[in-house]
DNA sequence: TTGTATGCGTTATCAA
DNA sequence: TTGATAACGCATACAA
């Protein structure tokens, strides 16, 4: 691996004049450049990213905390940001954080004290707490915040449209001839959950289908709450033909659930989830879902720490990826 | 932000001596150690990576790549990988690795080229493969395998004792009074797989219970294949009354097809898993299975890392860690 | 327009 | 067991 220095030496120049060229200066012979870019060219230098750090004092690193690893959600998103780090040449400092903890500021703060980042990335639901941002904020450290919320001002914002992707999903089983739709929402603390089951209300609404009571269900997006849920819902009467739940750790609850209680899925009953997380492919009926597009939410995150630091100061934009709804075997016809 | 220097004033030793507190060297006196330590608490310092990082030569970068990120084996190993290089200050990149590409080779180049990481985990399947061995070999790229089929010269193992493990889990059962046990096992190409079912046998063989072919199936791994495997064993005339998986989603599909069969677990039949990946505790009941030591084997590998640079040669030592037997409430009494 | 010398915060060499 | 000092690769103040 070439240094400058061996690069200056081929060229016959100073080590100065090489970095002048590297960093494109302005008073610069012609003919000097063309000597420095040749011997670059040459030895195929590299400038070390890691000595231009210390010398600059910033970092490439982003932060990050969560919460529950064992999620599907935090699984893919945390995969989805290790891969863009990497893209992008950025290394990932991430911390379990335990939300519960009533001293969790000071381990946010041991945290940046030992990972030096200046640049963090916020996930459901820490990203909505005041508290964290203004203790960033006081810190000097920018972030971008996924899915939260609201945007704040100082930070950008990067989320799909969760209201959206629930309609659509339920207007999926209306096309399939479901009437009887229910819904399992998830845990109140995630804004996603208000505006998943906005989505259904509106979607059954605007096809004028009344909401029923004992058709709403809140699981905490966990699948053992969902198994209960579940189990209500369908021993119902008049029991509904479909069900749209918050997460798909609730949906498989919700297919297992139906498997215990002898309802076919998707001859009798049609589910589906939210997220497309591994248990969505794992299960049988393979799950129809919505694909939230954590690739790109992770590559856009990684992204916006470069614009802030090269405009110096923090935009607040927001910014909604597409998501995609994804048809398995999971839904089908309504009976009868 | 504190620096070393400060450190070293502050407890009036050299700058060398804090590194060598920070580094865990041997030869320090507890009394200067104690002094630096009170120093470093006392301005909370933190050491520069990026200084390290240029001084070391060496990116402090640890590559992995992996074959299936929705396994949840490899979920949970991600996770703890992941945390023991935030714990040794360590960056982690990695990369998707799609095996079955024929073109696998050039697709590591590039992930080298790019991440310049001169150290690797390497995971099963792949830790197995020999061409691999040979590029990272040529690339001059050190190297510690996960559960290896057989150690190799030049890299370190890190692994538990799957056999052992599975012949305890069968004794488990034996305990409760389970004579008639079946076996899942996982995909032909990890050794786990191989290992387990040997577990398996012995302990039968030991307890002079007799095998049976129709009580043991291959799923791959995969809990789509184990509800087949379950569905053949369970409709068996004289079915098991216990079944051991080869891991958890293997495990969960037992569950859910004991449930789609009116099959009650644990009254009717025990299951048990490997590896307590997340969907043990998520399903219900939960389930009783070996608990791989992740964050034990992360930090190992980690470590050996340092090992490897600090001794400027390759050790290829075998480090066998220990697993646990968590009995949950998937298991219990054989019924009569 | 170009070159020299210094320092960023570590760790390593070698001597004490 | 400890310390003084060099060196890692780069950018910049200052000098030429």
């Amino acid at each position: 691996m070439a240094t400058i220095t061996e690069v200056a030496k081929l060229a016959g120049v100073s080590v100065k004049t090489v970095s002048r060229v590297m960093n494109n200066y302005e008073h610069i012979s012609p003919k000097t450049r063309k000597k420095v870019e040749d011997a670059i060219q040459e030895l195929s230098y590299a400038p070390s990213s890691i000595a231009r750090q210390l010398r600059m004092g910033d970092s490439l690193s982003i932060g990050m905390i969560y919460g529950d690893p064992s999620s599907g959600y935090q699984s893919r998103l945390n995969h989805a940001v290790l891969k863009a780090c990497s893209d992008a040449r950025r290394y990932l400092a991430v911390e379990l954080f335990d939300e519960k903890n009533m001293d969790w500021q000071k381990q946010v703060e041991d945290f940046l004290d030992r990972t030096k980042v200046t640049n963090m990335i916020l996930v459901p639901p820490m990203c909505d707490s005041t508290d964290l941002h203004e203790l960033l904020t006081r810190r000097q450290v920018n972030f971008v915040l996924i899915s939260p919320s609201r945007a704040i001002a100082g930070a950008s914002s990067i989320a799909m449209d969760d209201r959206r992707a629930s309609r659509e999903m339920i207007n999926h089983f209306i096309e399939l001839g479901h009437i009887r739709i229910g819904h399992i929402s998830g845990h109140p603390d995630h804004v996603a959950t208000l505006l998943r089951r906005q989505g259904y209300e509106e979607a059954l609404h605007r096809a004028g289908i009344p909401l029923r009571d004992e058709y709403l269900e809140s699981g905490r997006f966990r699948f053992r709450n969902a198994l209960e849920c579940a189990d209500r819902m369908l021993q119902l009467d008049e029991r509904p033909t479909a069900i749209l739940a918050a997460n798909d750790e609730m949906a498989a609850a919700v297919v297992m659930t139906a498997n215990r209680l002898g309802i076919r899925v998707p001859e009798d009953l049609s589910v589906a989830g939210f997220d497309d997380t591994p248990i969505a492919k794992t299960i049988w009926p393979e799950l129809t879902t919505v694909a939230q597009p954590f690739e790109d939410i992770a590559k856009a995150a990684v992204e916006s720490m470069r614009t802030m630091k090269r405009t110096g100061l923090s935009v607040s934009e927001t910014l909604i990826l597409e998501h995609e709804v994804v048809i398995r075997a999971s839904t089908g016809p309504a009976p009868e």
